[in-house]
DNA sequence: GAGTGGTCTAGACCACCCT
DNA sequence: GGGTGGTCTAGACCACTCG
């Protein structure tokens, strides 16, 4: 492990574990740098990281405070796969219902970067949460990358298992929200009247070198998510 | 201005007007380092920013690539009050409907950490966009920070007075989104009819200082606005 | 003016990719 | 093995805040 996520994931801890307040002041650079004997760019790398993710913020000359998100229940945008961490408590389900090799159309070729035809894997499953419908998920994995996939690994966390398992390792993602009126399947498996609102979130997850190889489209019940944004 | 806000900025501006195609590659840094005459670390620095801000993506061993965006016409999300400098070539124009001072409710009151009953400007503003309309913005700045506002800065960015003519400077910001269905007056200005979809964003910004200054509330139509989420 | 965060340097060493 | 990105150090100096 890394010094500065190291010192990152105690800072972190420590904010949770003594549940801190939203203000709270923490100890300054120069006592961290001594307690943890590391340079003091090493500290400021850490403050940088958990600055980005939002769990403190820094202000010249004063000193370092700790920022708590104040809602609970919300989803929060910009992490892996929406879920694992975020309703920390709550254990979201996955039903899969669909889960077959099929050809790319041309909407996939374009987000995959790969020819129309292409092989790709199709998996929808149905998340929901305390037995309440989350969404619909309609997810295409390019088969040249993710070579194998079964009933067993989809129906626990797909992004773990290409990590250990297939060692690809997720670099950055791309999200586009819309929303729209549900219509026809998507209505009967969330379980709404036709034309209710939806949101529509189409991810994009690239491999650390820059390859596109997972398209998802998610639609969202509308009573039961709502979603949460950082900086 | 900062060596590595001038370098990011060049490199940023390179990208754009040589309109270079996700997957170039960029000189390495060792080059960088070179070109700019200013150490690694500063370099990686800038790197990072630009990292984070989705412009390019690092791969180790390899080297540094551009990453583009590949849809026109969404919202980026995860900007400074949604829209300046997003839908670039397009003009968004902002139309005053309201703007009084009133008593924070309770509502008000715990999104900016105020009291009941202190004083807060209204602004209520429709946005739209080649005479489309975008989306209703009803906004709350606390008046013990923002101590005037008159009607021909809100008809301009209220944003860029605050850092030039208040010495404010934004912090960080929470975004919240959730989707509803649209009810009595929202739908009027929105010109939809009732119970039509829509997106609601709240959204609280803080000073530099941690203190929220601005609570607004975005309703948004959704046929006319999409967004953009990154990393 | 003391304390505290922010920028920048120069250089050592490590981890990974590619040929 | 050469090239390239990533981590870490130690120290200089600057910018801001607060009492």
């Amino acid at each position: 492990m890394l010094k500065y996520q190291e010192i990152a994931r105690e800072i972190e801890k420590k904010i949770k574990t003594e549940n801190l307040k939203q203000g709270t002041k923490l100890p300054s650079v120069g006592e961290l740098v001594a307690q943890y004997k590391v340079s003091k760019n090493t500290i400021l790398r850490t403050l940088k990281e958990l600055e980005v993710k939002g769990a403190i913020y820094q202000v010249q000359g004063s000193g370092i405070f700790v920022r708590r998100r104040n809602r609970k229940g919300y989803i929060t945008l910009l992490e892996h796969k929406g879920f694992s961490g975020d309703l920390d408590y709550l254990e979201v389900e996955s039903k899969v219902i669909n889960f077959e090799i099929v050809a790319a159309t041309e909407e996939i070729a374009n987000n995959l970067q790969c020819e129309i035809g292409d092989k790709v894997y199709l998996v929808k499953r149905i998340q929901s949460i305390q037995g309440q419908i989350l969404s619909v998920e309609e997810s295409y994995y390019k088969k040249r990358l993710i070579t194998f996939l079964n009933r067993s690994i989809i129906e626990g966390s797909i992004f773990q298992y290409l990590e250990e398992g297939l060692n690809i390792h997720v670099g950055f993602s791309d999200k586009y929200l819309s929303v729209h009126k549900t219509k026809g399947q998507i209505s009967k498996y969330l379980g709404l009247p036709e034309n209710s609102p939806m949101l529509l979130v189409e991810e994009i997850y690239y491999t650390n070198n820059g390859e596109p190889f997972d398209f998802s489209k998610l639609y969202y019940h509308y009573e039961h998510s709502q979603f949460f944004l950082q900086s």
